[in-house]
DNA sequence: GTTCCTGCAAAAGATTTGCAGTGAC
DNA sequence: GTCACTGCAAATCTTTTGCAGGAAC
């Protein structure tokens, strides 16, 4: 896991949205810069929760506008693990990504990386008659910790 | 895809309910028999217009109360594939199961199945310190009629 | 000065809960 | 007769939209 990454999809970031024609906001920057600081999905409402906890709550609304801005520019993907939830998470502009476990028993979210898996999904792709842009895959079941 | 399949998990259900101490119901059952139909995921929107095509609508909260119960025991999965709806899919006895691709152009979700991807998810759940019990795949692209 | 960004309040949509009546056993 | 099932209405929760003020360029 490259440590440089967090900074670099911030900037990355920016510099998208920037060249789309899109100001620099306050709101956005504090959102852009929280999510480059995670290492897993976050939902909207611990998006919100986050900001708050910093001091300066931003607006729902905004919460949800910028979040929208980003995954139309395919810099933040969103998720829909929960139910009634979606949860979102930067794109590396590498294109590395990596998928979820969610733990039946104690409900975190893990994250797990798997060359082959990829490789199933790239061939079943070709074989299939479909177009696949991109996927997602989600296991349930119980994490390391709980497995134990 | 066997014939048989629809009628016997729809027995099957009403089996392991009764077996549960749950008594007989008539929405419950007309919930059941229309799952048994179907070859895809639905909504509980979707469940509701069906049910309320046929001629006799079914309270909203009831349907979510027999989902609930259905996916409770195991009879029927909740998948989360767009982002405010569950969509809901009955559990085949004998574990058999596919995965889905959601067009992006249309809109359609489609079934497929793939028993390399079932091999690496099998690996993979070796491999990482998981237990896992049951998996999603989402594939996101363009389908059949879409992508020639 | 114009256009985009933000926050607040209100609206929309899906899902859940409370409660009273009905049906199953 | 008891306990589960159902439907209606109200409540809850996430997400969206309208609008007015403020900031960026």
């Amino acid at each position: 896991m490259p440590e440089t990454t967090t900074s670099s999809w911030a900037e990355h970031a920016q510099r998208v949205l920037i060249g789309a024609g899109h100001q620099r906001g306050g709101a956005r920057a504090r959102i852009i810069d929280l999510l480059a600081r995670q290492s897993c999905a976050l939902s909207a409402i611990e998006i919100d929760d986050a900001l708050r906890a910093e001091g300066t709550p931003i607006g729902r609304a905004s919460i949800y506008r910028v979040l929208d801005l980003l995954v139309e520019h395919r810099l933040v993907e969103r998720l829909t693990i929960d139910h009634g939830h979606a949860r979102f998470e930067r794109i590396e502009p590498d294109g590395h990504h990596h998928h979820h476990l969610l733990c039946d028993r104690c409900g975190q979210l893990v994250a797990f990386d798997d060359p082959d898996l990829e490789r199933a999904i790239k061939q079943l792709s070709k074989r299939l008659d479909l177009h696949v842009e991109h996927h997602d895959v989600l296991l349930h079941g119980a994490c390391g910790a709980c497995a134990s």
